[in-house]
RNA sequence: GCCCGGGUGGCGGAAUGGCAGACGCGGAUGGCUCAAAACCAUCUGUCCGAAAGGGCAUGCGGGUUCGAAUCCCGCCCCGGGCACCA
């Protein structure tokens, strides 16, 4: 028998309102924020006058898998700020799109001969719909994806701009590469490294002038130690290789070696990458994660010389101060001189721990080297791992003391950091107190630790010994005093390193933007000139890259774009007349395309730049002295805390330094949401089982049978954990999902997902439906009456709590005090007939969460238009504060009675009011008060004895 | 290993130096009903107590303060990142 009242608000009634107005939205482009001018320009009259607001989200990589409902949260959370911000009064941009080159495509492209542009189109087809499901306002003539033809040609086009440019470290800013080649042939001498050949330029010839001029450049080719798999024909990130080395796919060897990449110098830009994070809204947590990324510090060059002429170690150290007690060196076993330096053979009487058995220093290095390069980084620094590494059978000469010292290789110094080269401290390092120990080397303090110090480093202050001329200087004024000393005596240099290493920049794949670049006779590159962008991603009928024998370290890696003859080989008029070139085949790294995907939301569809000038000075431009504009609130995981965010501003900055851009930072405010994350589980093994197929009994996990390991992370294919957001949408309809994943927190903490717990705001919008419409009828069953007082107490300091909820992003807090409001009405008008006055503010509240029934609620209130842009209700501060208030009164900070005393009593008043209360004299009997806080409208407390 | 964040009832959370546990889930009891569901009402940190009332309680240990979930020091556990996953 269907007992259910026709109008209640149920989830199939909820689908319907919810399409219903998806469509009406789109139909009236009710989302579409015009610019200022240009071609989506229209309409901009009507918003002139309004504060414009910019409100970004991290755009999502289509996976085939679709969305989870982690994705979402961060997307319900902005739209709900951006809808709240436009009926407080904003111009609001808000829109999304797709991060579409990666690798999941292409692999599935490899395995099934599938392109990867059809899967990735099929994939956003099936995201976007899971979009619009949830009732996003945004604005759909925004959302690009990377893979568009039309973006990513300027995203080669900005590779151009850095390609064409350096640093210009008197001016602190990039400046176009002419200027440069001007600028040399007039006489300025090249910086410091990048003419080998040390010939003054008018001696050098065509080729040897290009490539000191390439080594200047922001984009320049440089050999990186990657990890390359033979098996597979690729470069893998360190996540895709095993602890022991193999190749996650495959199992094949995986051998560390250098290659010739493309790199980006964000290095030139760390000082401002520094500076300007003090002014941008982002907080504390992820500034201190981008600085030590960066990882500044300041130490000192010192060079220590060897028996062999030209070849001296050059170790850069953060304590300078304990130069005497370093005792041997060690360099990366890949450092360039350790064939250089290297003895033919062991010297005699050497210590047997120290060859690791082989004949000859050689040997050994080999060996070493073969073994080191079968280790991850993440390996090589863990500090809890035995130390390895062997002798290279010559000393260097300690500058201080002139001490001859042994030199090893050892797989805990990188290649990557500082010199590639350490002076060893065993006293003041744990790492080096370890080797030491293992490799029976001397330890000699030179800094006194305090009394009882076990037998360990000591990294902590304390005055120098052991150290003739420092002995008695705190660390401090030992550092300041060695460093004049090792300037004086030409020993070294006070100097700054920085953890912050170059981007490598090339990927051999297929699925990611060419290289806008062509390689000369002299195998040189070119830049592809503008007028022949984009370059198009070129047909192959394989996917993969060519591959090799399993060991074969050296071969050079053939890219998947090797494969399309046709293109490889281009002709093309540089100025010198046609000629045929040969393209570059790696292709760009996926971060290439996020790294200025917000500038082009501005301008979509502008063909002869990639942002209009004057669009993005209004959306992005710097409002304010000392702002320094971007967008003004941008939403994203921690995850991306370092990387996508550094380099993000990187390509800005250099924008902004050429001219292109206004503002010289890309995002003003930063708010990380936290994840949704779900239980997922491993096998005895340690893979990831799919959590959907895991069963619980008595407490314990098992799958297939077998028991498993529960643990908590992020949603996604990794963990085989997905959850999506189509199921709950069936259930309960879209607004039910956007508030409970409101409501579980405030934006910026994780949660775990709890199917069960969704039905509670479910109920709210069910009992606020019933409270202004009739469940039977339909029709709204509101009074025109004033409301009482209390009620329109409680209405204005709801919406106040929720103005503040939605301003700092704690819609939890937004969503409960509505919650109460309802409540209250449900109480005081169990029949029906909440004055008007009421539901109406009491529905545009509702409006940026639960949008869809808001809409519905309040077109059957009697309004035509759309609620978006209704005023947000207001608050009346004097209808903010009660005539009374019950104070705690506390003894020694327990409470132990209440009075009620008039609002804003002084301070002297209410101490009195509380000492003369009746329940206070008969506490206070016996006792003695030695002291009394009195907080006005907050409490009272005696202390007594 | 290094860097960042978090830990409050059975569960999600509220309170950011001043009444710990708002709001919701779950649970209990009652109403409505022939009955069930839905709905409505009341209760629900824990221990002692018939009650009144009181003790304990914000991961653990210490400290600052009249007063600490909140600030400081040390530890434990969980999550994120570590440069070619996105």
């Amino acid at each position: 028998m269907p007992e259910e009242p026709a109008h209640r608000y149920t989830a199939a009634l909820a689908g319907q309102i919810e399409l219903a107005w998806q469509d009406r939205w789109q139909q009236a482009g009710t989302f579409r924020a015009p610019n200022p001018s240009g071609p989506l320009g229209d309409g901009f009259d009507k918003v002139a006058d309004r504060p414009k607001l910019y409100v970004l989200d991290m755009f999502p990589y289509p996976s085939g898998a679709g969305l989870h409902v982690g994705h979402p949260l961060g997307y319900i959370g902005t739209d709900v700020y951006g809808r709240y911000m436009r009926m407080a009064g904003h111009n609001v941009l808000h829109t999304l799109g797709y991060d579409a080159f990666g690798l999941p495509a292409e692999q599935y492209a490899v395995q099934t001969g599938t392109h990867p542009r059809i899967t990735t189109e099929a994939n956003i087809a099936i995201i976007s719909a899971q979009l619009r499901r949830l009732g996003l306002a945004h604005d759909d003539r925004r959302g690009v994806a990377t893979t568009d033809v039309e973006f990513y040609r300027w995203t080669q086009w900005i590779f151009l701009q850095i390609f064409n440019s350096w640093y210009d470290v008197e001016a602190d800013k990039a400046r176009p590469i002419a200027e440069l080649e001007a600028a040399l042939a007039s006489g300025r001498e090249p910086d410091s490294g990048t003419n080998p050949s040390g010939l003054a330029w008018a001696d050098l010839d065509d080729v040897e002038r290009r490539r000191v001029v390439d080594a200047h450049r922001l984009a320049y080719l440089h050999e990186a130690p990657v990890n390359w798999c033979p098996g597979l024909g690729t470069v893998l990130a360190n996540e895709e290789v095993t602890a022991d080395g193999k190749s996650e796919r495959g199992n094949f060897p995986v051998f560390r070696r250098p290659m010739k990449q493309w790199k980006m110098r964000i290095t030139a830009y760390v000082d401002r990458l520094l500076d300007d994070l003090d002014k941008l809204d982002w907080s504390d947590s992820i500034k201190l994660m981008q600085r030590n990324w960066i990882g500044r510090s300041e130490g000192a060059r010192v060079t220590f010389a060897t028996v062999t002429p030209d070849a001296s170690i050059e170790v850069f150290t953060t304590r300078p101060d304990t130069l005497f007690g370093a005792t041997y060196m060690v360099l990366a076993p890949e450092h360039p001189l350790v064939d250089v330096l290297a003895a033919d053979a062991w010297p005699e009487g050497v210590d047997s721990r120290w060859t690791s058995g082989a004949s000859t220093p050689r040997e050994a290095i080999e060996a070493y080297r073969k073994q080191a390069a079968r280790k991850s980084e993440i390996d090589r620094q863990a500090e809890s791992r035995e130390k390895t590494g062997v002798f290279l059978g010559m000393h260097a000469t300690n500058p201080v003391n002139g001490d001859q010292i042994p030199v090893f290789i050892a797989d805990y110094v990188l290649m990557g950091y500082g010199t590639g080269a350490i002076m060893a401290v065993p006293a003041q390092d744990d790492r080096d107190w370890d080797f030491a120990t293992a490799f029976g080397l001397a330890i000699v303090r030179t800094v006194q630790p305090p009394e009882g110090w076990g037998d360990v480093a000591f990294l902590g202050d304390g005055p120098a010994i052991n150290s003739s001329f420092l002995d008695g200087l705190a660390v401090a004024e030992a550092k300041v005093a060695i460093n004049d000393w090792l300037v004086e005596h030409g020993h070294g240099s006070r100097t700054i390193t920085y953890k912050l290493r170059d981007w490598l920049f090339s990927r051999q794949r297929y699925w990611g933007e060419p290289f806008p670049i062509v390689y000369d006779e002299d195998d040189l590159p070119r830049a592809v000139p503008d007028s022949e962008l984009p370059v198009l991603l070129p047909e192959v009928d394989d996917y993969s890259p060519r591959t090799f024998p399993i060991d074969d370290v050296t071969s050079d890696p053939e890219p998947p774009l090797g494969r399309a003859d046709e293109w490889v080989e281009v002709t093309l008029d540089l100025g010198d007349g046609p000629k045929v070139y040969r393209r570059e085949l790696s292709t760009m790294p996926n971060w290439a395309g996020s790294c200025w995907y917000e500038l082009r939301y501005l301008d979509p569809t502008n063909e002869n730049a990639f942002v209009d000038p004057e669009v993005e000075r209004y959306w992005m431009g710097p409002q304010l002295d000392g702002d320094l504009g971007g967008v003004d609130l941008y939403v994203g995981g921690v995850e991306h805390a370092v990387l996508h965010l550094l380099y993000a501003r990187f390509w800005h900055k250099v924008l902004f330094d050429l001219g292109h851009l206004s503002s010289s930072e890309p995002f003003r405010r930063l708010v990380n949401q936290g994840y949704i994350q779900a239980p997922a589980y491993t096998d005895e093994r340690g893979f990831y089982v799919e959590a959907s197929e895991v069963t619980e009994r008595a407490g314990e996990f098992f799958f297939d049978g077998q028991p498993v390991n529960r643990e908590f992370g992020k949603i996604g294919k990794s963990l085989k954990n997905m959850i999506t957001p189509d199921d709950m949408i069936a259930e309960y309809g879209a607004d039910t999902l956007r508030l409970y994943e409101m409501f579980t927190g405030p934006l910026d903490q994780s949660r775990p997902w709890e199917t069960k717990a969704v039905v509670g705001v479910f109920r709210l919008l069910q009992r606020i439906w019933r409270n202004i419409l009739d469940e039977e009828t339909g029709q709204p069953r509101v009074s025109n009456d004033d409301a009482d007082e209390e009620t329109v107490r409680t209405l204005h300091k709801t919406i106040a709590a929720v103005r503040d909820g939605m301003e700092s992003l704690r819609f939890n807090v937004s969503i409960a005090r509505l919650t109460e409001l309802n409540n209250h009405l449900t109480v005081r008008y169990p029949n029906g007939g909440v004055p008007r006055s009421v539901a109406e503010p009491l529905v545009l509240m509702l409006a940026p969460l639960a949008p869809h029934t808001a809409e519905e609620l309040w077109a059957r209130l009697g309004h035509d238009e759309s609620l978006t842009w209704t005023p947000f209700p207001e608050a009346d501060p004097a209808l903010l504060v009660d005539d009374t208030v019950e104070i705690p009164v506390q003894f020694n900070g327990k409470v132990r009675a209440r009075i009620t005393v008039a609002a804003g009593l002084p301070k002297d008043e209410l101490e009195a009011a509380a000492a003369g209360d009746p329940g206070v004299i008969e506490l206070l009997d016996g006792k003695t008060i030695r002291k009394t806080i009195v907080v006005p409208d907050k409490l009272v407390n005696f202390v007594v004895a």
